[in-house]
DNA sequence: GTCTATAACTTGATAGAC
DNA sequence: GTCTATCAAGTTATAGAC
């Protein structure tokens, strides 16, 4: 993969334009006009508009897991604390960390069949990192349900955040986080 | 509001495109299309492309709203019969219903502004049902948490099934109901 | 690495006949 | 209510100069 400075930097801000207007809506134009360059310019750094998408995925699920991996190395080794260390490092990537992991969750339908494919290993990674977590909250006795269905639901009340949460407000990220592990715990 | 059989049957149609493709992708050629008809007759029915975006969007979350009313009136009215009802009708209407309750959750933002003016206070009105469920749930000591985040969470959860859950599988839209009232049920 | 210019095509929408 | 024919504008992507 390439990996100069020039193309990261120009994947970041497509992140920013997918998320503000859609993947669909999003013209090689507008692109062009948020990295200062015309749009001809911006095939020089990747092979199509697919290809952007495929790049700011790829960073996205990346840092997903990398930063969830390090939340959870870095925390105490309790069931309840590294379920909440996965909360936070989720609403992390999805707020503060650039948008490419909303883009990640939003858009991947839209990747071409081969791109799906070549990312799909990165995606299930991260999944299993939740699912081993969960599956540690389950048998402390922590939470209850099925460690498939617990997984999904959790990470559909995460994700959905993108569509209401305001950053601006009087919540941080990390407030909703601990909510949400306190409405799931058993007392 | 122009309520002709033809027109709701139309409507019908675009729903299933939307949900399949999404609204951007979707073009009035492929509508017109699955409707059996040429591209330029659509536009005696609709004033343009966006005005079948709410078309769609208007019948969705009426539906929704009018499904989860009578669930709730037909139900015990213990708080707990009530979440559940909630849940389940909220699912109904995502998988079993037809797929405008989808598009309606998903492409609300790619309505104009006059549009979702005009229809929010079908939405407003359907979220404020289930706070009010979900305050006689708190009340009662069977969920814990903020009335606000706890309906956005639930929502959330129910919301992205979309993304993952096979109607073909073992398990009834029914089933992920029960299973995440479950969930975040105290002991 | 960026520019200009443009090819090749698709889009939403209209006009007028039937 | 549907058709055909078509328009104007916008789309992705390419070619070759600098």
């Amino acid at each position: 993969m390439n990996e100069s400075p020039r193309r990261k930097e120009l994947t970041r801000l497509a992140a920013q334009l997918f998320v503000q207007e859609g993947f669909d809506r999003t013209t090689v134009r507008m692109l062009a006009q948020e990295m200062g360059i015309k749009s001809g310019s911006l095939f020089h750094h990747f092979k199509d508009k697919q290809e952007i998408l495929a790049a700011v995925i790829e960073e996205g699920t990346h840092n997903a897991l990398v930063i969830a991996r390090r939340s959870i190395e870095q925390c105490p080794a309790e069931p309840e604390a590294r379920l909440r260390a996965m909360a936070r490092a989720h609403l992390e990537t999805l707020f503060a960390d650039r948008n490419a992991h909303v883009v990640a969750l939003f858009e991947w339908r839209r990747l071409d069949p081969a791109a799906s494919a070549h990312l799909s290993h990165l995606r299930d990674a991260y999944e299993a990192l939740w699912v081993e977590v969960i599956d540690g909250a389950l048998q402390a006795g922590l939470i209850h349900g099925d460690r498939f269905l617990v997984s999904r639901f959790i990470l559909g009340a995460l994700n959905w955040t993108v569509r209401w949460y305001d950053p601006n407000g009087s919540r941080t990220p990390d407030d909703l986080a601990d909510e949400l592990v306190g409405m799931i715990m058993a007392r």
